[in-house]
DNA sequence: TAAATTCCCATAAAAAACCATTGATTTCCA
DNA sequence: TGGAAATCAATGGTTTTTTATGGGAATTTA
């Protein structure tokens, strides 16, 4: 299955809608059971996750899987419960508009401070949403940290 | 698996178009599991190496090893999502044109310094993109190191 | 009924598809 | 084996399509 890859930035209007990147919507499509030629595809947009200032975006597809994991856990127990709130409280259904586009709540924007713009970010089986400042620091961070502890080598190593 | 082999200098165009070298793209053909005579290989590019002055290309086969070894890693670790930043965020799938060209988006173009000229690097599982001149740097740099420090010999005693 | 949401249409810019040319390389046959 | 014919590679230009984005009318909702 193909990954969701690449940086875009679009626009943000007053009503909140904005594009999904043309590429992302092939990813979409694809992972969509129920899309077909023609339709505009669904996806899932979890805002619980904490420690991490962004949405995130999923394929039907790759939700479910996420979901088929939780479902593998004791039913009633406690981690279950709090990864059902997490992932299913606290996320929605959309359908993307003839135009490609997706409408963002503002309950959304403003959890995770989104105004006029906002930068999607493929990271593989999900993407993010973030605001483009957020999204910098984000980047910054991540830099810093890798270089500061020479952890790059060490972190490219995990893949042999 | 064949590999790539070989360095050529092509042109860009103010499009941001250039010539896949043809020997590259028999090596993508042979890599893509969706192709066929008659089709039109795709790849991915990735521009998020860092302390590395060029765009590395990589066939849909090589590059799927790449990504399953990171989808292998625990979901939501911080591992995971770094790779998938350096890896995924910063990394496009590209389909070659009727003619073997490619565009190459001009924010990768900025970030390697590519204007008019591209020189493509074969580098066994995947190629490199250079800047004319910063490539001869490199090359030059690796000249120094090796002769300086006398390297070579025991470089080339890794191998056994 | 005012506010918000959905639907429909419009458009500029970017990207993709299409067509053409030149020079090099390969094929193939007398 | 020499060279004509065919093929392929690299590159340029033009047309068509897709994307991203804006605005307004219609519809729903509170």
């Amino acid at each position: 299955m193909r990954r969701f890859r690449g940086e875009a930035e679009n626009k943000v209007d007053n009503k909140g809608r904005v594009s999904i990147p043309a590429a992302f919507r092939r990813i979409l499509e694809e992972g969509d059971p129920d899309w077909s030629s023609g339709l505009n595809p669904n996806l899932v947009i979890v805002y619980g996750r904490r420690n991490r200032k962004c949405l995130e975006g999923y394929s039907i597809g790759s939700i479910e899987i996420v979901d088929n994991l939780v479902s593998n856990l004791p039913r009633y127990s406690k981690e279950r419960e709090i990864l059902e709130r997490l992932l299913n409280s606290q996320s929605i259904y959309i359908q993307l508009d003839e135009n490609g586009r997706i409408i963002l709540p503002l309950k959304l924007r403003k959890l995770v401070e989104i105004q006029t713009t906002a930068v999607f970010v493929g990271m593989g089986e999900k993407f993010q949403i973030w605001n483009p400042t957020n999204y910098i620091s984000d980047m910054n961070l991540i830099e810093k940290n890798l270089s500061e502890n020479n952890l790059e080598e060490e972190l490219y190593s995990l893949l042999d």
